[in-house]
DNA sequence: CAACCCAAGCTTTTT
DNA sequence: GCTTGGGTTG
């Protein structure tokens, strides 16, 4: 151990050391914080505190499968087993599973995803005939979410004048009704939302003191990790479970704090000295991760937040190059100017293509860079964006599994009752779903003993429900003996769903088959993993029960190595890449356009600009796009605030006079030969020679407006003969002008493309010699 | 009740 | 541009 503790810094030994009593750790971007906690883990158990009693708390499934490996790795991978470690949610669920009777909900409870919760949402409002246009599922939805967060029952809503008067001035007098109905609803399924696993574990600590007492004196330590993103419904529960031992240990960033739009509450982090006086406070300020100029770049950013605690990053790393800064003319050329540079460095620095990131700002943007990187054989992996689960194929197959382990889960029922199509329509089911409300019962009792209702339900038709029901009972039985996979693979032969999909031919047919495969695969290896472990729980209860929480994180295998990752920025978040591009810097969407109006929103943004910039280790490129597709329309873009931000002695501004990346540079010269004229592509120069006008750094924002004035201006000049540029066809020669102004219209033989007739009000096109 | 067609909305981020 | 959901028709 004293090896261990030799190989931390002084401020970090201490965080590590801090004995008995609360205690908060500032740890700035890459400063060794998962480390910290490691290590006081470690440390902890080895002072023979009991794995029994230790808590941990991570924001992510992946952080904390990481975390137990690294402590596993000090102190013995056996030693970690007993370890509390999970999300808020996972944790809390399984808390739930266990005391959740005491609050009405049975064991095999429903975890409904962000998906379901909006379907039920979306049922209410039809069924009370309010107005959709008003009403909006999405909008709903993020209210009860928040409402929930705030530990603001529907009791606690009624009691509140203020807000149900605000409510009604925002349009929305029935929002209590629907929330009301909503809880109803998902009690009825016996289904607890995301927000619920939160909001029921603080009702369950504080209507059962003995839980409580239970679990404090279970939990004598907790540690929470990126504590600066805690909601205040995650707070409370901290701070119960926490107040009889207090030793407690919080690690954050405030500069990191990227989810206030879920509910985060920054505060928490701000206020932890009010709420524990006592408290030891450690400062982690020495980055290990990136040069110098990354470091200070960043600095230079996050300065201008006027909400963060004091803090000093900074870093004994080398220099390193600086920020290159890159001009592109569309998301294509974007998408082209980034894969190209890592295919070059790929070769040329010899670095793996798992050592690239490529980050952005939403998912949407993920397209053109998957095109381009695919063009050129470089192997890549989306995180995040559809999930594997969330896959409608998926849904639908385990809303079946779901159905068997919990037959009030009335979002699974709605979603599989009729599909495949048994003759069950919609009608019939809103007929169940009244019965259902009128005798308090869930939709799947009254189906199973339709005969004794009297649901106006013809008789043909109460047959093929009882059918179905006498189906999900197979499974529910078999289920209760047989393990997982067993059953999984009986209910995918016997549902018709498999046929159902198989009959589809086209290719997106056929890869939905593939995906139901894909998971039963996935279930074979679950019931295979729990017979090999000692207390392994092979059923589908277990399986189903850990699904909702599961996002991609268990996807990584080995098989998965040496790929360029792409994802959000909100993705990576406690990862790093020695190469890390950011795309779409441009206003509007990096900052995004929901968030330019208000300072917080948009010190948030900033705050994730600074951790996409604090995840590169050597080298870090910003590139923005002249103009971008995006709802199906090309857009014009202006680059990014945040650009001009960034301290300029830490950039390396590149324009390129026209877009070389359309093609790869063999390809150009094959089809051209050496270019007369110098262009940067290629190997570019390590001081590019801007165009004149274009070098100073004042000139950064307003480069758009001047270069399309040109740009316009010369496309309304076009002459046969000239060699223009174009997104989509590439390099082609003008051959016919026909037409003035904004008719315009010019026939230019592409060299990929052939002859094209374009009009010029529309055509993205650039002149590349006279 | 099912199949097909069209319109709208989407693209801010996630446990 | 794509997907989803709703509406209409058979």
């Amino acid at each position: 151990m004293n090896e261990i503790l030799n190989a931390l810094n002084p401020e970090q030994r201490e965080a590590v050391l801090h004995a008995k009593g609360p205690s908060m750790v500032i740890a700035g971007a890459g400063s060794g914080k998962t480390r910290v906690l490691t290590y006081r883990i470690a440390h902890l158990m080895n002072q023979g505190v009991d794995a029994f009693n230790i808590l941990s708390l991570t924001f992510t499934n992946k952080a904390a499968k990481e975390m137990r490996e690294r402590i596993g790795k000090l102190v013995g991978e056996s030693e970690t087993k007993n370890l509390w470690m999970g999300t808020f949610h996972s944790i809390f669920a399984r808390i739930l599973r266990i005391e959740g009777s005491r609050l009405g909900y049975p064991s095999n409870f429903t975890i409904y995803d962000a998906e379901d919760a909006r379907k039920v949402v979306a049922q209410i409002v039809k069924e009370k005939q309010l107005d959709k246009d008003i009403y909006k599922t999405k909008a709903v939805a993020g209210k009860i979410s928040s409402l929930k967060n705030n530990l603001i029952t529907p009791k606690v809503y009624f009691n509140s004048p203020e807000m149900i008067a605000a409510d009604e001035a925002a349009r929305m007098p029935q929002l209590g009704q629907i929330y009301a109905a909503y809880c109803e609803r998902c009690f009825r399924g016996g289904a607890m939302d995301f927000d619920d696993l939160l909001l029921k574990t603080n009702e369950l600590l504080y209507k059962f003191p003995e839980v409580l007492a239970k679990y404090q004196e279970r939990f004598k330590y907790i540690l929470v990790d990126e504590y600066q993103d805690t909601n205040h419904s995650q707070y409370l529960i901290v701070k119960a479970l926490a107040s009889k031992y207090e030793n407690l240990c919080v690690v954050g960033d405030d500069a990191q704090s990227i989810y206030a739009f879920r509910g985060a509450n920054i505060r928490n982090i701000l206020n932890f000295k009010k709420d524990y006086a006592d408290a030891g406070i450690y400062k982690l300020e020495q980055n290990y991760r990136s040069s110098k100029h990354i470091v200070q770049a960043a600095n230079s950013i996050i300065a201008k937040n006027k909400d963060q605690l004091e803090k000093n990053v900074w870093t004994a790393n080398p220099e390193g190059e600086k920020i290159v800064v890159h001009k592109a003319i569309s998301d294509t050329d974007e998408a082209n100017f980034v894969a190209q540079t890592i295919f070059e460095t790929h070769r040329n620095e010899t670095a793996q293509y798992s050592d690239f990131c490529i980050l952005y700002r939403t998912n949407a943007q993920s397209r053109s860079f998957e095109d381009s990187l695919r063009r050129r054989n470089i192997p890549y992996r989306i995180y995040g964006g559809l999930s594997f689960y969330q896959r409608k194929e998926i849904k639908d197959f385990l809303a079946y599994l779901r159905l068997a382990i919990n037959p009030k889960d009335e979002e699974a029922f709605r979603r599989v009752i009729n599909f495949p199509a048994r003759g069950i329509g919609e009608t019939t089911v809103a007929k169940l779903s009244i019965a259902a409300g009128e005798h308090d019962k869930s939709i799947f009792e009254i189906a199973e003993n339709i005969a004794f209702y009297n649901t106006g339900i013809n008789k043909p038709t109460q047959q093929r429900i009882l059918d179905f029901c006498t189906m999900i009972n197979s499974y529910r039985v078999m289920a209760e003996k047989e393990p997982a996979f067993a059953v999984a693979e009986h209910a995918a032969k016997t549902t018709g769903l498999i046929r159902f999909l198989g009959e589809d031919k086209t290719p997106e047919g056929v890869s939905r088959v593939e995906n139901v495969q894909e998971l039963l695969n996935g279930l074979k290896d679950f019931t295979e993993q729990q017979e090999q472990l000692d207390e392994g729980n092979t059923s589908l209860a277990a399986y189903i029960q850990d699904i909702a929480l599961l996002t991609d994180a268990d996807k990584d295998d080995p098989m998965e190595s040496n790929k360029v990752a792409m994802m959000t920025i909100h993705l990576a978040k406690g990862l790093e890449f020695p190469y890390v591009f950011i795309g779409g810097m441009e206003e509007n969407l990096f900052p995004s356009m929901m968030t330019v109006g208000s300072r917080a929103d948009l010190e948030e943004e900033r705050r994730l600009f600074y951790v996409a910039l604090t995840r590169a280790e050597k080298r870090a490129f910003l590139t923005y796009a002249h103009s971008r597709y995006r709802w199906g329309k090309v857009n014009d873009c202006e680059p990014s605030r945040f650009l001009n931000e960034i301290d300029e002695q830490h950039l390396d501004i590149q324009v390129p006079e026209f877009s070389p990346f359309l093609k790869s540079p063999e390809e150009l010269t094959r089809a051209f030969g050496t270019p007369a004229k110098t262009t940067t592509w290629g190997k570019k120069p390590a001081k590019p020679t801007p165009k004149p006008g274009f070098s100073s750094r004042k000139n950064l924002v307003s480069l758009n407006a001047t270069a399309s004035k040109n740009n316009q201006e010369d496309i309304l000049n076009l002459n046969p003969g000239m060699r223009v540029i174009h997104d989509r066809f590439g390099i082609g020669e003008v051959k016919e002008v026909e037409g003035t102004g904004a008719d315009q219209k010019a026939t230019i033989t592409f060299e990929n493309a052939g002859d094209k007739k374009l009009l010029m009000k529309f055509a993205k096109l650039r002149i590349m010699s006279n």
